[in-house]
DNA sequence: CCTTTTATTGATTGAACGTTCAATAAACAT
DNA sequence: ATGTTTATTGAACGTTCAATCAATAAAAGG
């Protein structure tokens, strides 16, 4: 019973449907056949709207970096205008509740090992690492020395994935209350060190 | 022409192979064509050896993990028995020339994506990640409260894993001096804090 | 020299998967 | 009403892959 006006209902629901199947069996398991189940619908949708399986994968990865980024971005539109405020609010988009969900850990760390030998997922994955490390990078640089601010924007990039990564491996959910402690208590450490160069 | 005592040598080579061919396909691509091919025998000696596929992955991983885990224990043996010395040991263990590898490093990173979907995989990344908290958590309680002493360690650990992530993700091979400097800072961080308590 | 054991091959088989496309039907246009 | 466009289905097809196994041959044993 075909309504007009389909196509962004069905890309939605495909994406979620691809999410879900990530979640449940892997992206190994994530066959056209049951992504197509979860979202109620045939396969040959999924070619119709996406030209082919690898257009839905590209899709659902553009999808969770887009939420990641805006969330970010909302976040620091609201926190005031210094190092400390701007990198909290860094931190909180990471870990912010719509995130840490474990079917979107599991398609995040799926994605990025796939992204390593598929091109078009790996410069998505490399443009929002730069992203992060930048504007973790930018904000250092506010009250450290070059230098100094480099090592600490790895290092924060660096402990917020580990801590997703080490989130998505545990059975439990992550704790992130905890992982928020954490990785302020770094930042904390970080910009102590700026006032001896103050 | 058949030699005895071929299996150790089979072995061995086999499990290379896996190494080299998900170096350069992936897992995903990693077929036993590809892996026997590597290998210079014929896909039938991966079901003679390993009874599948699976053994073969199995067996890999196993050795990866084993290979780390040998490191790090042997750099603690020759470390005095400070928590300093300790866990200075175990991140240069992790940061080890042999275990920074592209290869060694993709295979990590395809090992934990896949280890969430397959049960004998998961048990052994598990097992590993407890080792590394655990190891952390004891040496940072001998300076430090519980409390205060868990956060280190997961904080630690999450460092490291995020460090090495990074690391596989970049084009580039990892900058094992600089992600150790930043490892150290964190670890001198948490012991400064220590002294708080003292 | 013959038999048994060990090592290896590679064609075959069957299952799984992504893609394609002819068929179908609802909604819209005229 | 009739024709056209939009939406959807699912069977058929071709490909890829892991597993199997009968065949082969070198070494060891007697």
């Amino acid at each position: 019973m075909p309504k007009l006006g389909m196509e962004p209902i069905r890309r939605h629901q495909l994406v979620q449907a691809t999410l879900q199947a990530i979640d449940e069996a892997g992206l190994a398991n994530a066959t056209i056949a049951r992504i197509a189940n979860r979202a109620n619908v045939s396969t040959g949708i999924i070619s119709h709207y996406f030209g082919g399986k690898e257009g839905l994968l590209d899709a659902t990865m553009r999808q969770v970096l887009d939420e990641l980024g805006k969330g970010i971005a909302q976040r620091r539109a609201r926190a005031e205008d210094s190092p400390r405020a701007q990198i909290r609010a860094i931190i909180d988009g990471n870990f912010d509740e719509h995130q840490v969900s474990q079917s979107v850990m599991k398609t995040w760390l799926a994605f990025w090992a796939s992204s390593m030998h598929r091109s078009n997922l790996q410069r998505l994955q490399q443009v929002n690492d730069r992203r992060l490390y930048s504007n973790l990078c930018f904000q250092f640089r506010r009250c450290l020395p070059r230098q100094e601010a480099q090592n600490a924007a790895r290092g924060l990039a660096a402990l917020i994935d580990g801590l997703w990564l080490r989130g998505a491996l545990a059975s439990k959910t992550l704790d992130v209350e905890r992982a928020r402690r954490i990785a302020y208590d770094y930042l904390d450490g970080q910009l102590q060190r700026a006032e001896t160069f103050a």
